[in-house]
DNA sequence: CGTCTCCTGCTACGTCTGTAGCAGAAAATA
DNA sequence: TATTTTCTGCTACAGACGTAGCAGGAGACG
């Protein structure tokens, strides 16, 4: 399952709270993106679609709730990245962090011995 | 600089071989993708137009070179991943890796380790 | 019961992406 | 030089995405 920019921010919504209406996530999502009501709306009727949530009407309302978790969706996404920028491998994202700068001489010692024993296990 | 996944596979071609006509990263990417010859060459095209590559004419070719560094878009690409899908921080993600059945235990022993330490330091 | 709100279903539309074709210029080749 | 090959520039077009409006039905309230 993959998402978008978009769909993240509102999938972060409704795991947060399941079973959200359209206003519901509307009201918490409006403060920081500006979305009118009917684009969260639009949205939402998409990723039922997507099957990454389930509609279930409530009197006049729908409410919406998670197919997917959290972790699965994490995973996926990670998963592409390692597709798309690295070679697929965790190994080689675990490099690219160690040679980040925003990371500690600290972190990058420890990434650098998780990146040996990875070495190690992968020649013999 | 967020590129796209057909995008990924072309740039690592240029990245690989700097000054490549559009015929060259065609017939590394065609068996894999089967895409034509006209697709590459408009996705060349595109990839100039963002900024991402430049093209300059040796006699009736044209030639692509990488404008950014796959480092700056691996650095861009993890960023915004880890604002899509995790809460901005590295610690984060090095916690969903901690939990991937994919990892060793020794794997996740030290990415345990890792998080403690970014843990101490956060608080302190 | 009439009116005001709110919610849903449907429609819209510009942009980006994937995928490509075509015509004409330039180069290679016979 | 005549012909074949190869490039480029331009155009196209469907599907996904971002963003949203509108009309009409269902509840809430006076």
């Amino acid at each position: 399952m993959k998402l978008t920019e978009s769909e993240w921010t509102l999938m972060k919504c409704v795991w947060e709270s399941p079973a959200a209406s359209v206003r519901d996530v509307w009201e918490r999502v409006a403060p920081t993106t500006g979305w009118r009501y009917s684009t969260v709306k639009t949205m939402l009727t998409r990723l039922v679609q997507k099957g990454a949530l389930s509609m279930e009407k409530r009197a006049n309302t729908s409410l919406f709730r998670p197919l997917i978790t959290s972790r699965a969706a994490r995973r996926s996404a990670v998963r592409t990245l390692l597709d798309n920028a690295f070679d697929g491998t965790f190994g080689s994202l675990l490099q690219h962090m160690a040679h980040e700068e925003r990371l500690s001489a600290q972190d990058r010692a420890k990434l650098a011995e998780m990146l040996n024993e990875l070495d190690r296990r992968k020649k013999s």
